[in-house]
This record gives C-alpha cells, structure tokens and sequence, in this order.
DNA sequence: CTGAAAGCGCTTACAG
DNA sequence: CTGAAAGCGCTTACAG
C-alpha cells in the first residue's frame, strides 16, 4: 500500500487539493463535490496526517504527560480524558515520563515544540523549571493532581481526605498511631494528605503520631511497617496509599499481629484489590473519572479562550472495610 | 515563549536551516560549527519539531496501539517498550483503543499516515481488516500477544501455560472441575490458553471440565462462579485470569465455601495482588517485560531491514500459592 | 564542510 | 463554491 496523499484524493475527486483540506476543516464545499470526495476517501481509507498540519491554527491535537503508565490510578485518569477529548473531536498524543524528572520535563519541551494545542500535566513534582515551562508556555496547560503556583490546575482533596481519615481512626483512640508516608517532594500526597491525617487526629485529642517515610512501592510499605514496630508500640497504621497498605497487611501478617485486633490499618486510593483483603482495607477513593473528565474539559475551554478556575478540586469518598476498630 | 524554529536557531549561530538540520541528524559539520549551534541550541531550549520532518525517510517515531490503559499488564509492556525505544533513539507514540475494535484499526490507520517508521499492535483481536491493514502496511508491524497469520508477533506461550496449570490442578484429581473463561475471539486466552488447561488436566486423566465464558471484569468473575455453583458441584475453579480469580474468592466467601479445602481456585497473571489474598492465590505469570522488549527489539530490526523470526514466544512462571489442594 | 533550492503533505488568505 | 500560490518547519540532493 503506497502511503496516499491529500493530492492523490485531489485528483481522484477531480478537485485541487485546497478543496479536499476545505472538506476535512469545514470550510465550503457544494454538497456533489463533497459526496466526490467522501466515496474517494472511503474508497482508500484515507486519513490525513495530523502533524503535516505545519500550518494551521490549531492542530487538534493535546498532549498528555503522565508520570508513568503501570498504575491503576493514572489509567482511570487518561481514560477519562481520552474519551473527552475524542469526543469532542481532539486526538490525544500520551507520553511517559516514567518516574524521571528529566524525562518529564523533556516530553513537555517536545509537545511544546510539536505544536499541539494544549498540554495536560499530571507531573511527578513541581520544581522551578516546571514553572518556568509552564510560565512562558506557548500553549496552555493543565497541570493534574498537583497545584501549579500561578498556573492551572485540578486537584484531588488531599487535605480533607486526610482529615476525614484522621478523624475516622482518632474516633477509636489508638494510644500509639504510626503514618507511612512519601517524600515531600510530592506534595499533594507528601504534605497536603499527611497534615490532613494529622490535624485530624488532633481533633479526636490525639497529637502524636510517628512518621515514616517512603516511596511508593509495595516493598516500600513493608519496610516502613518494620521500622514502625521496632521504633516501639504500634496499635494504628495510616498508610498514604493503599499499596502502602498492602505492605502493611504483609509484615503484620508474617508477624502473627492481628488486623484491626492489634493494629489498626487504613489506606487512601480505594483500589479495587483493597476489598479482597482480609479484613477488607477501609480507604478511600479520589475521582480520577471526574479528574480527568475536568482537566480535558478545563484544558479545551482555555484554548477556545473561555473562563475557567485556577484551580478545581475534585471529592472523595470513604470506603469502610475492616481494618479499624469500632 | 515565542515558538522558536530551525531557522531561528540557524541565525543565531550564523548559519543556515541546512547546517542545523545536519547538526540533528549526524550530518558533516564542522567541530567548531557544532559548538556554536549546540550553544544556542542549550540556550533556547529548542528541540526540533518531530512531525515535521515530513521530507525524511524516517521519522524516528514508532507507534504502540493499546486496547487499553488501565490494564497492569499493559502497563508493564508499554512501560517496556518505551524504554528500550527510548534508548534507541526512537520516540514512542501512544494511542489507546479503549476496547473497541473499530477505535483500533482507526488508530492504526492514523499511525500509517502519520509516517510513523512502524507500529507495535497489542490488538484485541485479529479481524480480516485487520489482516488486510497489516498486510498491506508501509510500515512494519509486530504483534504482541495475539497470533497474526502472515505478520510478524511476538506471543505469550497460552497453551504451555495453559497445560501446565492444568496438569497442576489435575493432580490433585478433583470431581468437578470448572473453567472460567473469556470469549473466543481473544484467540491467545480464549481459545489456546483453555485447550492448554483442557488438556492438562486430560493428561491426568480428567476428561470432564465444565466451561464458562464471559468477560474480563471482576464482576464477571463473580457471575460466572455462581453459574458454575448453580449449575451442579464443584470443587475445582481454573480462571482465565486472576481478575477473575478475584471475583471466584468473593463469591466463594460469601457462600462460605473454604479455599482450597471445598474448592480449589487457580489464576492466570501473576498480578502483585494475588499474593495478598487469604490463601494465596496461585497463579502463573508471563513474563511482558520480555514481551514488550523482544517487540520493540523486533519492530527496529524490521525497520532497519534485518532477519527476524516470524513468531517468538516468550515464557512464563508458576507462582504457587495456597489455593491448590496438593 | 556549508549553503541555495526544491520539496514533504498540508492550510490559508486571496482571487475569481 | 473552487483554484493558484505562498508558506508551515523541516530534509535532502546538489553545487561549491
């Protein structure tokens, strides 16, 4: 199959080329001429190139950088925004950073360079060359999950989530609570989520709480439970992710511990696998549906020069299970 | 931030578009020349416009078409693929099938006009179109994970994995064994992974399965098993996947029905999760980190015109868990 | 080793 | 309503 061009379709239809690009952009075509060039397309399955579209105003086309691609939550989220921009007639050009800064950075040079329309950011941290990028962007950009200084952005309620949970495990009073956590460098997660725990179980009168701090991973979390045990008594863990919690259930597990009977766990993401533990985790679920949906919405209405919010924030809801005491 | 072009670049190191061009693509250019342009190059921040180097006779682009995002599977093979390419220079370009068929072949449609230097297909199935349209490709292709009669693919051993896990089960010789499994026209698991399982357990002497097929959700999972439950005993289940393996658990559970002790339960996956379970589920794992790289491997040699197999399959492993009676 | 010129597949004022 | 022409940001023979 020789690669057709708009000129090949041209000459088929027996038009100029200026037609036949008339026809795809909605300009003015007469309906005979548009029905000949529609059954010549059918007919060699033509689809234009989107990036030979050097000079056109806008190029139908958003960018969007995750931080990586093997999580759950991040694939709820391009879904979301996958299907809006579809239907609202955009293509969606995805790029991983995979958990490299650098990488990050360097995929919203080169969608910037790509002139895309728009450029969805759910960035891995916020450090000053990102606002740099963002500041001096020639395209807009909506940064996800993550509050951008100066630019926009929608977040999940990292704060009040924390808060409701804090409460919710301040309720049964642990006399020694732990929180495993993640480096500051996140901040809606490192720092938002953390001082909601805290301040949370402050207001059930509980003001100390040990912290640890970890990455994200799996093993991460069994580590952190190891360290809280041998850093003295621990009858509730707050974990900042449900994977962390995983961990937990774990060590707590090889440890002969039982969950909520001697340590209480809790979790924050809500993922389908945290009902199938025993006890089931009580977590609880941001809406990357609703996320994504509002920042493919926020990033269109910025490029058709419409208002929007400097920043969204997206609910929550809690997901009892058994893991706290009553 | 003004866009910033080739040709601006050019002026401020004082040379043509034709000299930086070279820069960027291993040209002849002077060492001092170089040096200019690399300075402004740093300065600005430039990186060239990928798509638009429509006169090129290769674009260093490769296409992945996915049938989906929120998949850890698919997570892992992307994941993979993104960085051997990287590595090699090529960028990696990411276009989401949400699970529809008529999506997929548009995305690979679009690709092809793109002049994308070839395409990677996980598809979610193999139709006549999509024989034709891989067929007749300018570019190449290689599938993963499905079989493509005449193309190129790289594939997980379903049958060997299949047989395995049916000859596992099979000796601990259960009455009423069950399969739960997935529609036919997924030929990888809905077809070669149960002859494999069917078979298995045939080789030791259990001829008898009764078969059930519907979806990958969990939720089909859990209708699948109370349909096996209803429709007489049962004391074995083997699910095409661990997903719904989960769904098996749960439902399981709720009648009161122990593992392994009143029904035996295997998966296929090797998700992290399923060692989290009570028992643990044993499963097998694929290995698509292999998977993702032997297609990328596969697609640059195709590209740069070497030999390659027409089909490689690549292994897997048994996890054992606690949900087998031994 | 470098530049001038033509061209890639498309879009867009401008005529008609 | 349609076409001729210039141009988008690049690459590539071809001279020099």
């Amino acid at each position: 199959m020789e690669k057709i061009t708009m000129a090949d379709i041209a000459q088929l239809a027996g038009v100029t080329k200026s037609t036949v690009s008339r026809y795809f952009n909605g300009g003015y075509v007469r309906q005979e001429t548009r029905e000949r060039i529609q059954e010549v397309i059918k007919k060699y399955n033509y689809t234009p190139n989107t990036f030979a579209r050097l000079k056109a105003r806008n190029s139908r086309v958003v960018g969007v950088v995750v931080p990586a691609l093997n999580s759950k939550i991040t694939g709820r989220v391009i879904t979301s925004i996958d299907r809006y921009l579809r239907k609202e007639g955009y293509e969606t050009l995805i790029k991983n950073s995979d958990h490299d800064v650098k990488q990050e950075l360097e995929n919203i040079r080169q969608l910037m360079s790509l002139n895309v329309d728009g450029i969805l950011l759910s960035a891995i941290t916020i450090t000053p060359e990102h606002l740099e990028l963002t500041q001096n962007s020639p395209v807009p950009i909506v940064v996800l999950a993550q509050e951008c200084p100066g630019g926009f952005s929608v977040v999940d309620d990292d704060y009040q989530a924390g808060f409701a949970m804090g409460q919710l495990v301040g309720r049964s009073h642990p006399s020694h609570p732990a929180y495993l956590g993640v480096e500051e460098s996140d901040i809606a997660v490192g720092i938002e989520r953390r001082r909601g725990v805290l301040e949370g179980l402050k207001s059930c009168g509980i003001p100390d709480v040990r912290i640890f701090q970890g990455d994200y991973s799996y093993e991460s979390g069994q580590e952190m439970t190891r360290r809280a045990l041998r850093s003295g008594p621990v009858d509730a863990l707050i974990c900042a992710t449900d994977r962390l919690a995983y961990g937990a259930y774990r060590v707590l597990g090889e440890m002969g511990l039982s969950i909520p009977g001697d340590v209480a766990v809790a979790g924050f993401g809500g993922y389908d696998e945290s009902a199938l533990l025993t006890p089931i985790l009580t977590t609880l679920k941001f809406d990357s549906y609703t996320l994504g949906y509002l920042g493919a919405e926020t990033l269109l209405k910025l490029i058709r020069q419409e208002p929007v919010p400097q920043k969204q924030v997206v609910g929550f809801q809690m997901i009892p299970g058994g893991s706290l005491r009553s």
